[in-house]
Parts: structure tokens; sequence; C-alpha cells
DNA sequence: CTTGGCACTCGACGTTGACGAGTGCCAATC
DNA sequence: GATTGGCACTCGTCAACGTCGAGTGCCAAG
């Protein structure tokens, strides 16, 4: 009984303070919420919530406050999921179903999340690890001008250019063309490295070094981590809170600016499935110790690919949250996987 | 010597407001300046520039702010644009050399710029409309997923996927490559539609709702301007200001994360050459009003291609901000014709 | 364990008054 | 006619002050 009311009296401080972002006292919350006790007795319940470190005072006198440490244990024990209405979730499908291309669903997916949390979001493209090529291309732009071209099973398209010190034979061009698909088509990306091992050999040492640079060309296209690229959208609606709290927001868009920090933060999601919330300083980015990041896994089929999710002040509302940032990675998933 | 004088009083009037952001009164304005003329003086120009509408005064008994149309006069009849030191420009050529693609110059060009001056910039990718084909391939992804990829003379590949209702042979899949390949290599973007009306007679009529879906696609591609896409970086400098002024961030972000604001702002551009700067109220876009916008368009070679441009307060550092978007815009423009 | 009562704390807010920066006007001066 | 010093006036900023009220902790009684 004891330990319970507690609980619900930590959920009611978490659930006021979210919709008010005011502290909050003990005779609030017995009007707005049916606890059935006095405020004295909340107050003896809050006294000991502070003890044990789940809220705070921001000064003596004033309401409770919701600390990290509280935060976390609402979201552990005392928050669902809140699923989307299924409108919402049509709308998700028939917008993220418009996507023409592997850009174009980032591009929505972005903005859909943005919309749908009303925060920050963040989506990294899928991770290429596993995917195979599935053709290369080899294309002059000028005399000395190439450009090659990588295709991978997933969709994803890559380009290089290269120098030539000395003009380019059609003929040479299409016989390292040749060469190149058979080598290469339909090996996983992972292996391409090997695959090249001696690949100049084969042909005349006159044209090697324009060979050994198509090669480099290659190497590059298919080791450029696609996963290391994130989208960011929706970053107005830090400005809704300039006002508020300790939540200065120059640093928090400063990190958001840093393609590194983004990839930290979506990288640190555990492999186990469902939805992850890192609150506060228990997100290691400086910065950012005073927000909280929401992300979701997303996979074409069962393999795990990449990450999603939002960022927003401490005080969200974590279910709502919550239920977006895993529908939106649910629907991706289904679609990457339809395409 | 009377009117000389006052041009001088507007001067010094904005250039201490945007060194310190506070409205300058006459006193301060004579000790900070050599002016040669006393307080007394200076309040009778300040009245004046006051009835013409080129400065103004937030209250009674403050200093005076430029108005919109002292920015105005000050960028047209008296600041220069400040030429980068020749540090600065090094470090602009090198670090825009490094760029490995397309996309990657973009990237550069966009941090290059918010970081120079210290704002939010804004890089739009180069206009297609006098690109050519150089290259067009026709991939399987599966038995019922094609893509097609479209290569331009200027580098920039677009893909599209195409869903075909019954397997697709690749006996045909090589016909049909070919044919578009004779069809539409070497011919300007403009007039891929005209080159494949009638396209898919040559085939078998089994095979024609495939042929079409896939001109669709490559009409989709060739007509999806690539000067539709902008880049955006340095937000996180609209914070420096949250603090100051009329000038509220939310607004402003919100405007900057729409594509098509964007768009209006850099394509406002006039055709002629060098810096354009709109200031408050004279870019159309609302909730820019009190913010200023220095354009400038670059270009390959001769041809007029795409704009690049800072968004910033009208307080901002006219001359050191031309002088840096123009210093980039001409950087750019070397490098495009580089590559 | 719960509750009502009570004294206490402390931030928010409005008032007041001194201060000073800045102005406009005017008469005197060059 | 332009310039200048003088002067009264305006008005925002800032600090000091007092009031108000929300909220607390503690305690004794139920």
């Amino acid at each position: 009984m004891l330990e319970e009311r507690r609980l619900e009296v930590l959920r009611a401080i978490v659930e006021d303070f979210v919709s008010t972002h005011e502290p909050v006292g003990s005779k609030a919350l017995v009007e707005r919420h049916s606890l059935g006790v006095s405020p004295a007795t909340i107050r003896n319940d809050m006294a000991a919530l502070e003890d044990e470190g789940f809220i705070t005072q921001p000064h003596t006198s004033a309401g409770r406050v919701p600390t990290d440490r509280g935060y976390r244990l609402f979201v552990d024990r005392l928050s669902g999921v809140k699923p989307l209405s299924s409108a919402e979730r049509r709308a998700i499908e028939s917008f993220l179903g418009e996507a023409v291309d592997l850009d174009d669903v980032m591009q929505r997916t972005v903005r859909l999340l943005a919309q749908a949390t009303k925060q920050v979001a963040m989506v990294q493209y899928p991770s290429l690890t596993r995917s195979r090529v599935r053709h290369i291309e080899l294309v002059a732009l000028s005399t000395t001008r190439l450009m090659i071209i990588v295709i991978a099973d997933t969709g994803r398209v890559d380009q290089r250019t290269v120098e030539s010190s000395v003009p380019v034979d059609e003929a040479l061009l299409a016989d390292i063309r040749s060469r190149l698909s058979v080598a290469l088509v339909d090996k996983p990306f992972a292996s391409v490295g090997d695959e090249l091992t001696d690949f100049d050999q084969a042909f005349e040492p006159l044209d090697r070094p324009l060979v050994t640079a198509i090669i480099a060309a290659a190497l590059e296209t298919v080791s450029e981590r696609a996963d290391e690229r994130v989208v960011l959208g929706g970053t107005s609606h830090l400005a809704r809170y300039q006002d508020a709290f300790p939540l200065a927001i120059q640093p928090v868009l400063e990190a958001l600016e840093e393609q590194v920090v983004l990839l930290r933060l979506l990288g640190e999601v555990p492999t186990e499935s469902g939805v992850t919330v890192r609150i506060g300083a228990e997100n290691s980015v400086e910065g950012l110790s005073s927000t909280s990041v929401v992300t979701a896994r997303y996979a074409r089929s069962d393999q795990s690919m990449a990450s999603l999710g939002v960022v927003g002040p401490t005080h969200m509302d974590y279910a709502g949250t919550m239920g977006a940032v895993q529908a939106v990675a649910q629907y991706v998933s289904k679609i990457l996987d339809g395409q």
C-alpha cells in the first residue's frame, strides 16, 4: 500500500509536470488526481521520494520536479507505450507509401516523426554491411574523367569520379567494366576488397595506374558506410522550449549538427528490440544532458539495420513519444520490405 | 558637406549598432568616431535621418536604430564588400578541393559558408536543365523490380525503381537498355520527353506495359529538378540571437525547414551577377521579416546555375558576409568546373 | 499511518524612487 | 545658414522594499 501509493504519486508528479512544465505541489496534486488522501500525506510521500532521489525541489518552498532518476523509474515501471490511433497509423502508412526511392523514404520518415512527436527527429540510413553488389557501371564523363557507379541489391546507388592522367580509350573501359562485373556482381560488399586483390594484374602495365585508381574508387564506394548518414528534421520544435527550463538550445542545435553525435545517439541503442529511452545525463553526449532521446531500430525483414528516434526535453510525453517512434519504425521496416 | 556628413552618421550608426546590438546615441557616436562635430550637431542630423525613414527610436529617449531602409542605403552606398584574407581563401580552396563527389561539394560548401559567416547557410544544387544524358542503365533488382539509373554529364546520378507485374526476362531488359541508350545518350534532359514518344511501339504489345512504366520512370528522373534541392547548415547560429531583438527564432527555424521557402529565397535573386542582399521585409517570406538574406549565384563555366547564401539578423556585418558569400560562390564555381 | 494545524521560507510581482542616457528645442555664436 | 552649448524633459533600467501566496516540514492528535 505504502510503496504503491508512492509510485502513484511519482506518476502523478511526472504527468502534471510534463503537461504544465511547472513544479507541482502537494495540494495541486490531490486536486487533479483522485488519490484519496490529504495533501499532508502526499507531502510525506514526497519527502520519501525526494530522499530516494526521484524528485527534487528547484528551491525551498517550491513544488517538486522529477529528476532523471524519477523519469527513469516512470518510464521503466509506470508508463506504457501509447499506441497510435488507427487514423494516425493510416496517415503514416499512406504518407510513407508514396515515397519513390530510398532518399525519399528517409525524408518522409523524418518529417513524419518530427510532426508526430512535435520534437526533433533523426533517421539513420539503413546499413549496407550485408548488401551485395547488384551491378557495377563505369562511364566516361570526358576523356580523362570517369565515373564508377555501384548499385547494391538494397537499391542504394553510390558513385565516385576518377581522374585519369591520360585519355581513356573506350575499349579499355569496356574491358575493365566487364572484368569488374565478373569479379564483383553478387558478391557481398564486405568481400569486395578480397575480390579485387591482384585485379590489376590482368591489365597491361601501362593501364595499371588507371585500374588502380578505379579499384580505389570502387573500394571507397563500398566501404563508405551508408549507415553513417543521418537525416534530421523538426529542429524548430526546439525553439518552443527556449523560455522553459535549463535547456539552452544553442548547445543542443550544435550537437545535432554533428553527424558523429547523431550516430552516437542512434548507435548506443542496445541490440534488444523495442523502444529505448535515454534520459538526461544517461546519454553521454555533452550538451544534451537536459534532453531525452527515444530511439528504436528498424529493419528490413529480420536483419537489424539501423535506428531512428527523437530528441526532446526530459519532460516529454514519454508514452506518446515512444508509441510514435515504435510505430514509425515498424512502418519504415514494412515499406523497405515491400520495396 | 551637409548631405555627406549625414551619410557618414548613418554609416556610423549602422556600424555601431551591428557591433553592440544596442541603440546608439549622439554622444557615444562622436566619442567612437572622429566626426569632428559636437553631439548636438549629430542630433540634428539624426532628426533629419529619422524624418527620411533611415533610422528610428525604439522609444523616446533611447538611441537610434537603423530601419530596413537605413540598412538598404548602407548596403547600396556606404558599405563595400570586404574581401577575405588570403589565409581564409586558402582554407576555403583546400577544404572544397577535398570533396569527392557532388553531394560532398554541397555539404562542404554549406559548412564552410555557415562557419565563415557565423550564420545560417543554404546551398542550392546546381541546375540540370542544360544537362545531357551521359549514360543510362537498367538493372534488375529482383525478377519483378527494376532500377533505372540516369547519369548526367554534370556527374549527377538519379535513380528510380520500377515495379513490373510480370517477371522480367534478361534479354528483354538488354533490348530495352540498348534502345534507350541509342535514343537518349547525349541528348539534353529537356528533350528526353520528345525522344521517347512512340518509343514503346518498337516492342511486343505484351511488353509494352513494362516499357511504358520504364519510360515514366525515366521521365521522372530527368524532370526531377535537381535544383529543387537545397542543403542547410549552421542553424545553431540562430540561437545566438535568442536574447536579442524582435527576432523570435521559432518562425525562422520553421521557415527554413521548408524547401519551398529556401528555394524562394534563393530563387528571387536577380539574374545580374554579384552579391544580392535582401533586407527585412524585402524578402517576401513570412517569418523572415526581421532577417536579411545575402545570396550569390554560382555557375559552372558561364552558364548560370544555382544560388547559395546565408540568412541572418538584419543587423549583420554586411561587408564581411557579402565578402564570404561571394568568395565561396567563386570557389564552388571553380571546383565544379574542375571536376 | 493519516491528518489538520501552524509557523516558516522564498520566489513572484508590483510599487517606488533614484539615476542616467538620450532627446528636442532655443538662443547665441561663427 | 550651419554649429554649438545649455536646459528641461522623457523614459527605461535597476535596486530596494513590501506584500502575497504557494508550498514545505514538523508535530500532536486521531
